[in-house]
DNA sequence: TAAGTGCGTCGTT
DNA sequence: AACGACGCACTTA
């Protein structure tokens, strides 16, 4: 037996009114979501009853969520959530990003500050870029200063369409 | 006001 | 050693 597979990475599509994501599962689970890209093809054929039942459990979870935050709402529950792709850094950054609540916004500085570092605002947005896990870790709500947009890995009119119907202001 | 430049700062590659 | 989803001071138009 080979001691050095690779993990086993589950990807499922979820569809909602703004287009089809795409959801990664590890053993860990939740560890990636895909924003809605040009090509529809399913990234899988399975249906619901041949995956593992844990991964389902999950993957239900999550599309409750997903679907609730972007109308805007606070999700109740969320499937664990699998930041080993992160540094350490990464990582830190991430759990903060999820004390952000609905509706409101932080900036990369304030972010910073929380972590105790903060000089290092310029690599908060670093790590917000490489947030694996979108809407979910809510990296749409760190705004530059003076409530200015800032940036976003997968376009600024996500971050746009999520803050407005969160009720959040920004300038830009 | 708006737009552009330079530099400090620090985690990542 | 180079590069950013930053912030701030400062210059120009």
């Amino acid at each position: 037996m080979s001691t050095k597979g690779r993990a086993q990475i589950i990807e499922l599509p979820i569809l909602t009114t703004d287009g089809q994501f795409l959801a990664r599962y590890s053993e860990a689970g939740l560890c990636g979501l895909e924003f809605p890209s040009g090509a529809k093809r399913a990234p899988r054929k399975l249906t619901t009853d041949q995956l593992p039942p844990q991964i389902s459990r999950w993957h239900d979870a999550m599309t409750k969520a997903l679907v609730g935050a972007l109308a805007g709402q606070t999700p109740k529950e969320l499937p664990p959530l699998d930041f080993s792709s992160g540094t350490s850094f990464q990582q830190r950054v991430w759990r903060t990003l999820l004390q952000i609540a609905s509706g409101r916004t932080w900036t990369y500085a304030q972010v910073a500050q929380a972590l105790g570092k903060p000089n290092a605002v310029r690599a908060v947005g670093g790590a917000c870029g490489a947030n694996p896990i979108p809407v979910l870790v809510p990296c749409h709500r760190v705004l530059a200063a003076n409530h200015r947009l800032g940036g976003f890995s997968s376009g600024l009119n996500w971050k746009r369409t999520l803050l407005k119907r969160e009720g959040a202001k920004f300038v830009g």
